[in-house]
DNA sequence: CCCATGTGCTTGCATTTGCAAACGTAAGCG
DNA sequence: CGCTTACGTTTGCAAATGCAAGCACATGGG
């Protein structure tokens, strides 16, 4: 009971995560224990906190959400979490399995991400409709203020 | 019975893999233990194939090991072993400086690039004016052969 | 109203994971 | 020889994982 507690604790973060991917995604719980080939219930479960997937299941259920894998090992620590805009920009550069013009084309795209969230936190606006848009801001606040 | 010797089959390379690992460490079965904080028995069936552990132990043995834990999640079929797509993948997921929206959409613009790679290997036309396209498929074949 | 379909959750259970106690064997020492 | 220590393995078991059957509720249509 106190390990369910503890448990719950824990990976509560997974959770919220895999719940907020699936209301983006804009799928049911069903849908997406179907599509991750999941049993419902066990999905309902993660998502709650009550059960720590395995890594095959979080594997499944990133297929299903259709994003990938890392990002859920990740939230369920089973991955470091490296910060950094350089690491991103270093292994796209790196990478062999795309083109050099796919290479210039993605770090552009990440570059104009990038540019547009801190033109977002330059303005500060009341503009924000997003949530998660100021949940970025603050923390990246946050780690600016430790460097 | 029938599952345990599929199970053998299937984790017999991250077993044989860990074994190799410690001999070359020049380490006992128990002193891996120990320094993994995992049971001896445990880590026994695991080396031979008996048992699949969990992201966490594997966490654990690569740290008595003292080798990063993501070499033995490529060993056990958690992480891709695709170096290239690899580093770009975790790079983006976990990349803070982009929402999560943005890293999903990177991830899905990177794996269309790879796909649109995968087809012109495919296609393996004369119509690639580009080296470096040659260059691409030439190794897209070599790992293909080795699989 | 009833029925059908969809939603997320509860519950019991089979299987798997990881451990503790114990085993059999080998080597070194008095 | 017996004893101690070390080695890797066997075995039984508690806890955790993941599933199937079922539940309660909401919604829409006839």
């Amino acid at each position: 009971m106190g390990n369910t507690g503890d448990m719950g604790i824990d990976v509560s973060g997974l959770g919220d995560f895999i719940r907020d991917q699936r209301d983006q995604a804009q799928m049911s719980l069903r849908q997406l224990a179907k599509a991750a080939d999941v049993s419902n219930p066990y999905l309902s479960q993660v998502e709650r906190g009550l059960r720590k997937p395995s890594a095959e299941i979080l594997g499944r259920i990133a297929q299903g959400l259709r994003i990938s894998a890392e990002t859920l090992y990740v939230q369920a620590g089973i991955l470091a979490q490296r910060a950094g805009d350089d690491t991103v920009t270093t292994a796209i550069a790196a990478d062999r399995t795309i083109t050099e013009r796919q290479r210039t084309t993605l770090l552009q795209i990440y570059a104009a991400f990038q540019a547009e969230n801190q033109a977002t936190a330059a303005n500060h606006s009341s503009e924000s409709s997003d949530d998660e848009t100021l949940n970025e801001q603050s923390k990246m606040e946050v780690s600016h203020g430790s460097e």
